[in-house]
DNA sequence: ATAGATATGTTATAACATAACAATAAACGT
DNA sequence: ACGTTTATTGTTATGTTATAACATATCTAT
């Protein structure tokens, strides 16, 4: 927990524009907003959120290629997380939850694996967006 | 099941290549299997995979950018699959059950959302490679 | 045969990510 | 405080993944 609190001044910044965006961001929308305060290079963003996504702060999301702040404190103690992407909205869900958990070490040990990083995601349209 | 037998030429290339390999493989490490069948373009691999991503004969993974060949004749009815990668010998192997379609329409109630895509991934350390 | 649909080819470029190395600053024991 | 180690940051170049836009060819039903 103290670790988490120790953020680097890039990690800080990146996490800061994750926090005042509601959606997910690339690592390229992520530099632009950072370019005033001194960003100038890709890097600089993927080694902070390396760091950030490691304490649990932010999440990666594949099959977007983007990156959100976590929307609890931290997902560090439960370590999964599944996301429901609305392809409409862009809007993002985050669940984590008992059955998330319980269904993912379900299927590690019916296959026999030990799972460092797993990754859970819907695609489709969210109830706001069907109804509208 | 009719529609699925007719593929296209650069189709059937980009399936069988597929299925020749154990793993997963890069759009690009496919594009330069078929350069001796006349490929020379990504786009010609992109677009063969998109129809056969279509008709649930070949897989993306989304956490590698890669793909693979559906292990089952087709995920088609199923429509869910889960994705267990070993991180060591890269062996990637499909489950497809009860138990993941059940948790992924559960959790499609809980949120109220109508998903069109999914994708469950995780990645470890299989078990022989565990043992070894 | 021919019109409409589907598939293919080609060039260029966009979008995402990391390697390699240099420089700087922070943490720590003595 | 001092130098030593460790972590962070900066920079350039490059590698990897994916698509836009447009041209051409092939297939299919009438």
């Amino acid at each position: 927990m103290s670790e988490n609190c120790k953020l680097s001044n890039n990690e800080r910044l990146v996490l800061d524009v994750l926090g005042r965006e509601t959606g997910p961001m690339s690592a390229y929308m992520i530099l632009d907003k950072l370019r005033g305060s001194g960003f100038r290079a890709p890097l600089q963003v993927y080694r902070a959120l390396e760091k950030l996504i490691g304490m649990g702060r932010v999440h990666r999301l594949e099959s977007l290629n983007a990156f959100i702040a976590c929307s609890h404190m931290s997902c560090e103690k439960i370590g999964v997380a599944a996301f429901v992407i609305c392809e409409r909205c862009e809007h993002v869900q985050e669940v984590c939850d008992d059955s998330v958990s319980l269904f993912l070490a379900g299927l590690a040990e019916k296959t026999n694996f030990k799972a460092s990083k797993t990754s859970i995601e819907l695609r489709g349209v969210c109830d706001a967006c069907e109804k509208a």
